[in-house]
DNA sequence: AATGAATGAGACTTCATTCAT
DNA sequence: AATGAATGAAGTCTCATTCAT
């Protein structure tokens, strides 16, 4: 039985930067939460990690979004739509198709490993583990791979094979290299990019 | 549902109807936690779940595992055990390098993705998840991938490149299968097997 | 989410942008949260929903009530005020006693099943639930027990009996029907209110 | 409510007060349950006070009630369960229809006014205030209403009438007396009892 | 080996209220 | 008069773990 707070005036100067209307803090709440559930994954992240993270306590997070979930959410899809961008704008200037996919490699996995933390959420957190925005997430995470399919559909092919399994093989490999790339090894995401690019494309079997 | 007795034999029972150390339930634990973890997750699997699968109260798990870490452990190195098992004889009567290689995915990819619950937990739970034992398990699973890298290092190679992305492309890749493979599909573990094999091998751009 | 406009008609809009006094949407927070105390109770009611009922956010109301607490006691008062009017009304042109008593539990049912959310939040809330007010409701409910008392010590007695007990008989038998009452049934307030007295007057045992 | 005695007898008291597996807390946490809410609601009890009432602390309710929903169930369905009880057993050696109603409701009235914190919950809670659980609590009153239908049914009656609206009138009046009913007053539950049950009989019209 | 009760920390969330704008 | 963000306390509940029996 929470019981009405007397009115009294609360102390202090106003140096605190009270922040007006404008300076919504929504943002940095997404940024906040993004960074954690990239890095602790989203079971792993207490709202009170987010809420310290951008000075708040925890119940004012949901002046800003309703439940964690929400939350969530709203880094998952912005992590699709940016990465999505990051992605076309990459190859946006490019006609070749394997310098196009080349250059997507590059893009991802410059997101996923370094740059953004919106699109290593979408790699880190498995939609399965929030069962009640599951659909939502699949259904983002399903447009950037519709992104992917056109890529590799526009490849010129010699052999018979599944396309789809390409693509399977290529995105899985990429994604799965946030469990084991360490930034201060000798490998960069475009090195990386580079050589799965050109074993997909060559395979161990041709000749220099 | 019993399995395979744990490394060390033990010693004879007593003569009390106390039972003996043979009828111990500790492999059933194991069991119900490796199914629980490989489907929800460590921190996504509370040990009531555990106790219940095997008939038992929380309290009664500690007889046989000191914490629930402990119990990761034990069905971790148990997975990487069990995994390394199977693809070592999957392999063994195989001596073409490439064949090995396709008989070790084909035999990696149905057990995390049909077989092995065990083998499922080394594919799923993140060593950095549980950090106390993070090394432990990194350790193990290193010993896994040690006998990826014999079997790409034997492979004929016509080209310069790097062994070791070749090893992690394939493995990443499999592993990965893990996010999008549905049971129910027309993929089977063994035909994803080949068809990574064979594109990891010949490339897109060879001819048929 | 506009609510029927209170009593007083309102003026032009005035060319200044700042609202006069009788434009205070003071009003329609009273009439919200009468419909809403009265139908979830006072810790029921969020003020939250109170605000979004008359289209303002939480932190507005408390322009027009310094705390909850304050508004449901305006509610309460008010609601004690226009139960009285209403039964005093209902009787004011009746002379016959036992007339002047139906004609109010008909006036009285009337308002708390069906039409006054403010009569409705009278006998709805305790005032023990609010115990800073509490005093002041309970004064407010006891100046309308008056009016009843007035009613009862009216009636002609023909035997010994303490009157006070039959007021409280029949007031509560009145109060509890929110309990039961559905306004899809087949009694309406007024019948229930006319088989009440009838049985008050007469009793099951007085022949037809 | 209780719980199977486990295989061994007891040892002697401890000087602390450990308590073993044959003393399960569950009914002094109901006891205590019903004792809070009948004097402050449902939702004016936070679990927090149960468990202090029991010496516990919140989260151990949980081995015993899954909800503190359910614990109110709990509380509620034996309420009613001893009021039928307690009110069968007043009218058992009684075969005047009068005599019987009347011992019914003194019966009921000492239940809800003073002895019984199970029925008082059953009178002072409404089932509407927890929805998910609110059928079973309108069933289970049900059943104690069907008892009171049996004896107004009972009754002689020579007049038309309805005897429904006789029973919630009686009972109506009954449970609303918990709203001023005082145990420091003048009048008793069982005089109480007896001036509704006469007005009842006979109404105020009747002669000596 | 197993039980059943209890712990204590911590999880997410709600809510009345404040206050600069 | 109203907003929108934030507060701080309190709410219910979960969970790994302990321990006497």
């Amino acid at each position: 039985m929470p019981v009405a707070r007397p009115r009294s005036a609360r102390g202090v100067a106003a140096a605190v930067p009270r922040l007006t209307h404008a300076d919504s803090r929504a943002p940095q709440v997404l940024d906040a939460a993004a960074a954690l559930f990239c890095r602790q994954g989203y079971e792993g992240t207490p709202v009170r990690d987010i809420a310290r993270a951008v000075g708040m306590l925890p119940g004012s997070l949901y002046c800003h979004f309703a439940t964690k979930e929400d939350l969530l959410v709203a880094v998952y899809l912005r992590g699709v739509e940016r990465i999505c961008q990051t992605v076309e704008a990459a190859v946006a200037s490019l006609t070749d198709p394997w310098e196009r996919l080349e250059a997507a490699c590059v893009a991802h996995l410059e997101a996923i490993l370094r740059d953004d933390d919106y699109a290593r959420v979408v790699v880190r957190v498995r939609p399965a583990d929030v069962p009640p925005a599951a659909e939502r997430l699949v259904a983002a995470r399903d447009r950037y791979e519709a992104l992917w399919a056109a890529l590799v559909d526009a490849l010129p092919q010699k052999r018979r094979g599944d396309r789809k399994a390409m693509r399977l093989m290529l995105l899985g490999a990429l994604n799965w290299s946030q469990n084991w790339y360490r930034p201060d090894g000798t490998q960069s995401p475009r090195s990386i990019a580079r050589q799965f690019t050109a074993l997909l494309r060559q395979g161990m079997e041709s000749p220099a």
